[in-house]
DNA sequence: AATAGTAATGCAAATGTTTTCATTTTATCA
DNA sequence: TGATAAAATGAAAACATTTGCATTACTATT
């Protein structure tokens, strides 16, 4: 029932209070030019002693914006996503947008659930993670008409306008660094590739320089490992107490690298001089480490500030074109790599 | 201009599609045991045609709920808050609810405002973060009688529901644990204590057992450090090149603590041999690193998961009676804390 | 076959805001 | 002071949905 009861105040009991009508009062919010100051003053006090909060729900019904961003991430629950949440979030709220989050846990159906569902809400834009999503995904997208992005990844070709890095350059980057460094007895640890197009390209980057360097990786020195420190350390724990192992451990990102740090640890394998790490990311943290982790670099910050400024001007122009930003990647070398003399 | 343009698909559009009226399309939705079969399929069939997408926005505008939560949190970008967002969303998600998310930096200025922003979305209910929020705030929750919940922090005398542990207990439970083990000589770094009631807690906690057992720390052993490993490291590296240092340093959560381990490391001292180092949360990672960390475990997996729970039920019953939830904390003795034979 | 009862549907009002268009008030200039 | 222009305001329609009430279409019972 149409909450009869006088349980909120509404614009025009504003009106009323302030002795305009509503259409003043709904000016004097949006544009406070048009409205005498006299009456904006009288109509301030009115909202004040009413406690009156705008509906955005009736504004948004209008046809006017709703005034949020609709966010789909795998999960929050990882450093690097939370850090780029963050500065994202930093960005639009700048712009006046509130978001509204949702994640799939790198389920593709259920990403396409929840976009639904943040279309109901009639949010004004949407990002995405990544640019692996399902069929479906990017055709609802492109039937709304809604301005969306990806951000994380980087491809020229990539469906919706997108701010990230090339994950493949970052794969080769990583191998590129460790081959420079004169390895060529290399292990592998990688998340899971499916739903994760980030892990694919990174793997299929290093694979590629490998092969290009005649390094032939054993399968006993190629695993998984979910995103998680925990499992990568007993998956590494498993790798370095083979014998032979590896003198070095390709990690697909830095939460791996950082389980492998600590198996090595543990093992009481020095690092880097018995075995040298390299990590793909540079989270918080990476830098910390003992030995800080050499890593290839993804500006986490620099993407959500971007993603968050382009979603802004897409909305503001209400555009559906396609603008791709990339964001380049750095070698950072640190402390957990040793320098082979070649033989 | 309200777009006269045919760019959405509404409710009617459907209806004619299916040659039914508005409202049974409505009823199909929100009531489908009130429609015929045979009429359902048929509207099924105009939805799927059409793309059509519900307008929350105008069910919200009826009175209905809007189907979002507000989250109000410090930050998004710490392990920590991380780690409930993510649990607490995939509760409500189950319920049906999609979040609308807000950070302030610990400022609470901003949280008022960004209070005001959800309270304009209509979000059906409001969880903040921690129980330390200015007056504007709780008045503003109380005055427009929507569920409310703190999660984080427990008090029995909390002005609004709270979901959480009491942080004045686990300061005692960390300095209690540090007494058992024989140390005396302890180092202390904490957040800075502004707009941050956890912190704040948490030394009172310790502080009262340090006096209660005749330990004195000495001014040049408190030190502060924002909730960062980086930062943690450069004060504890500072702490504990110092001599004499102390034998063990109590750190206001595990971030920090995280930061002093690898601070020692580079000293190189040894953990727990040379310095003791224990912690407050149990973080991802906590568990991982060389040495594993004793810590004091706030689980906040259940805090976001009962908290989840807690605000749907609130909202179904449209309560905003104040229910409060203690959450148990444990001591997770690890190994980076040394037992000294009393002298 | 008529009637009563129930199930299914439609009509129209209501929700809170914004904006167009019309009207009134105020300011400016000769 | 009157005419004219500009500024400030109000009335009402529009936005997309939901539900109370009324109506119509079935089903079952006698």
């Amino acid at each position: 029932m149409p909450n009869k009861q006088r349980d909120n105040i509404d614009i025009v009991d504003v009106a009323r209070l302030a002795g305009v009508s509503a259409a003043t009062v709904s000016r004097a919010f949006n544009h406070p030019n048009l409205v005498k100051a006299s009456t904006r003053k009288r109509i301030e006090k009115a909202v004040q002693e009413s406690g009156y909060i705008r509906n955005r729900a009736a504004q948004a019904m209008y046809g006017k914006r709703s005034g949020t961003i609709g966010l789909i991430v795998p999960t929050i629950n990882h450093a690097i996503f939370a850090e780029v949440i963050q500065s994202f979030t930093d960005e639009v709220e700048t712009s006046g947008f509130t978001i509204l989050i949702a994640s799939h846990g790198y389920d593709l159906e259920k990403e396409y659930a929840v976009l639904r569902k943040l279309l109901e809400h009639r949010v004004d834009g949407i990002v995405l993670t990544g640019l692996d999503h399902s069929e479906a995904t990017y055709q609802l997208i492109s039937q709304q008409g809604i301005p969306a992005i990806a951000i994380w990844n980087y491809a020229e070709d990539s469906p919706i306008s997108c701010v990230g890095a090339e994950n493949r350059l970052a794969g080769r980057m990583a191998a590129e660094h460790l081959i420079d460094c004169g390895h060529r007895e290399i292990g592998m640890i990688s998340p899971p590739a499916k739903g994760n197009d980030r892990a694919t390209d990174r793997l299929a980057g290093a694979l590629a320089v490998f092969e290009e360097n005649g390094v032939i990786i054993p399968d006993a020195w190629r695993s998984e490992a979910t995103y998680s420190t925990s499992e990568a350390k007993s998956v590494c724990l498993e790798l370095l107490s083979a014998t032979p192992h590896p003198t070095a451990l390709f990690c697909g990102n830095d939460v791996i690298a950082l389980g492998a740090i600590f198996a090595a640890q543990k093992l009481g394998l020095r690092t880097p001089e018995d075995v040298s790490i390299i990590g793909i990311g540079d989270f918080y943290g990476s830098e910390d480490v003992e030995p800080s982790l050499t890593t290839i670099r993804i500006p986490a910050r620099r993407i959500g500030k971007v993603g968050g400024d382009l979603i802004c001007q897409l909305i503001a122009d209400g555009s559906t074109e396609i603008v791709r930003h990339k964001i380049e990647l750095n070698r950072v070398v640190r402390n957990s790599i040793k320098r082979i003399a070649r033989a």
